[in-house]
RNA sequence: CGGGGUGUAGCGCAGCCUGGUAGCGCAACUGCUUUGGGAGCAGUGGGUCGGGGGUUCGAAUCCCUCCACCCCGACCA
């Protein structure tokens, strides 16, 4: 491709409305433009990367077995009522009407179609395992659109579903799946990690994610230094090693004026947050309208897993409002306490574990300290509600957590019959009696790859594709172009001899001044690029320079072809 | 949905408080010069100042209203 028939339109300055990183450079580059809130226009540049995850998720798709289809993305309402997700689902489904006045939704995922396709074609065991995929444009409605393609309302998503007769069927295609996307990420060559989405309280794992590591991730993950041990932070397990100590201090209730932060009142006690509790007050639903959580001072709670286990508790978890717990506990937010609370009190494991330990002693300005489960409370109702911490054991007993922030781009999961009961997707066994199929599904966000993919590779100039999603693998930046013909014969012929061996070239044919070719082939982020100059063809070379490479280099023309690939093969 | 903010040329912004000829930088176009890190000079084009309504002799500016877009949204105990 050559730079003048393409359309290269970079952008020096960062569009005011643009946060994150990969936004700023997806439109600085020229990747995407926006129509409207969370709505993208690609590019002819950033279709091109597009197109290259695409493609390996594509053929990794093919060989792990499964079968493309296309499905539409306008779905008629009368399946998700069948699934009951009519409903269910909520301002996020995008709902629409046709002439008629039918009812139809524009589809945010496909479970409904397929399942009614299977039903449809699929009548007996035989032909059973199945896993049909698709890459196709869905539309979620989100709140709030933001940080450009990665969390826009319409973007490009691979789903897989697969049919099975029995569990075992399921687990044998999942683990495939697991495997299939490991390629899928080792091939885009970023730096990903799976991680159970599901472990803990349900055992098994009947669901993976899939992230790509970026510091800007919205999803703190935490994993083992020692095992395999991955979990999305929402999920893992904080286990507690330490053993409650005897009690040693006597309970005593203390001043603290003005003091209602757990750092406040540490230090003005001088005690370790550690040594402290907090508690927090939630809405519960029925019997108890308010529920306290009690955690170690510098503790995080976990709703998700407070809502999985603690009983009685609003779903969606909600905090208590600060006006509702004064009138009904008599204090203010910041000195409550477990102490001679007349509410029902759960209780972190962590915090059960501690002896002798401050804590609000529910009127204001007043703490206790010296506090001791069994002794001055009853034996507490202990729970795992807190989010793990960098340095905390791993809950397979091996290594110590930490945490780092991912993008989730993957997700695997093993949906049993939900869909396929809801919708009687069954199919004949041995003996001619209806079977229920039991269900997987696998999604990959294509376009969220592409701004994961910059999120996580990137500097001052711009983007730094991986080899296999850059958009062209080399550029040929010509110096004086449009006036020295030997310049222009010598790039002309490379970049004819690299259409030859099917290399993603891009021939900058501008006649720009270098330092805009080199700025603009960095900032859309070509992993390799070279440079032809009268000074170097004078000397029968030519200049290299890898997109990470520090300084250039000096490259004799005759072993041009050799060294280019070379460089684009090791 | 609640709170905050912003809408002026393709992009980034000033002008608004204190009403009176709509500006700057980048980008674009033309010409000349320049060609190893976002060039210089000279010139050109491009705006119903987000929409509607009002106040006024006169509104980008003041008032009302609608819309769009962006940010934040329960860790505080």
């Amino acid at each position: 491709m050559k730079t003048s028939r393409f359309h290269l339109s970079t952008v020096k300055e960062t569009p005011a409305d643009a946060e994150v990183i990969s936004h700023q450079l997806m439109l600085r580059a020229g990747l995407i433009r926006k129509l409207a809130s969370g709505l993208y226009t690609w590019l002819p540049l950033g279709l091109r990367v597009l197109r290259k995850v695409e493609n390996i998720v594509r053929e990794e798709m093919d060989n792990a077995g499964a079968l493309e289809l296309l499905m539409p993305a306008v779905q008629p309402a009368e399946l998700w009522e069948e699934s009951g997700r009519w409903e269910q689902y909520g301002p996020e489904l995008l709902r629409l009407h046709d002439r008629h006045q039918r009812e139809f939704c524009i589809g945010p995922t496909h479970e409904e179609v397929i399942t009614d396709l299977f039903r449809r074609e699929i009548k007996s065991y035989k032909q059973l395992p199945v896993n049909y995929y698709q890459i196709q444009t869905k539309f979620r409605d989100e709140i709030r659109p933001r940080f450009g393609i990665m969390r826009a309302r319409e973007f490009i998503m691979k789903d897989a579903y697969s049919f099975h007769t029995d569990q075992a069927s399921l687990q044998q295609t999942y683990d495939v799946m697991f495997q299939t996307y490991s390629r899928i990420f080792d091939r885009f060559g970023l730096k990903y990690r799976p991680v159970s989405a599901d472990s803990g309280a349900i055992g098994g794992s009947k669901s993976h994610e899939f992230h790509v590591l970026a510091d800007s991730g919205e999803d703190a993950i935490a994993f083992s230094d020692q095992s395999q041990y991955a979990a999305n932070i929402e999920m893992a397990e904080a286990i507690t090693t330490q053993q409650r100590a005897e009690p040693r201090q006597s309970c005593q209730m203390v001043d603290t004026p003005d003091m209602y932060t757990i750092e406040e009142v540490s230090e003005f006690l001088s005690v370790a947050p550690t040594q402290t509790v907090k508690t927090l007050v939630a809405r519960g639903e029925g019997e108890h309208k308010l529920i306290a959580l009690v955690l170690r001072g510098d503790h995080e709670l976990n709703p998700i897993k407070a809502e999985k286990q603690v009983g009685g508790l609003a779903s969606p978890f909600q905090m208590a409002d600060p006006a509702e717990i004064k009138q009904a506990l008599g204090c203010d937010i910041g000195s409550l306490g477990p102490l001679g609370m007349n509410i029902p009190v759960y209780v972190d494991r962590s915090a059960a574990a501690l002896s002798d330990f401050v804590c609000g002693a529910n009127k204001n300005d007043k703490h206790y300290t010296g506090v001791n489960w069994e002794r001055d409370l009853p034996q507490p109702t202990v729970v795992d509600m807190r989010n793990v911490m960098d340095g905390d054991p791993s809950p397979d007993g091996q290594g110590q957590l930490s945490i780092v922030r991912g993008i989730e781009v993957g997700h695997i999961f093993q949906l049993g019959d939900k869909y396929s009961a809801a919708m009687d997707a069954s199919v004949l066994d041995e003996n001619g009696k209806a079977l229920v199929t039991t269900m997987g599904c696998y999604g990959i966000g294509v376009s969220r790859v592409v701004a994961a993919a910059i999120e996580q590779n990137h500097d001052d100039s711009g983007i730094i594709w991986p080899q296999s999603l850059a958009p062209f693998q080399l550029a040929i930046c010509p110096i004086n172009y449009q006036k020295s013909d030997e310049v222009k014969q010598a790039a002309d012929a490379f970049y004819q001899q690299c259409l030859e061996q099917d290399i993603d070239v891009l021939l900058d044919d501008r006649g720009m001044r270098p330092g805009v070719m080199f700025a603009d082939m960095e900032l859309i982020g070509i992993p390799h690029r070279v440079v032809f100059s009268e000074r170097g063809l004078k000397q029968q070379q030519c200049e290299y320079k890898g997109r990470c490479d520090e300084s250039s280099q000096d490259i004799d023309l005759d072993q041009l072809p050799d060294f280019i690939h070379q460089q684009l093969t090791s």
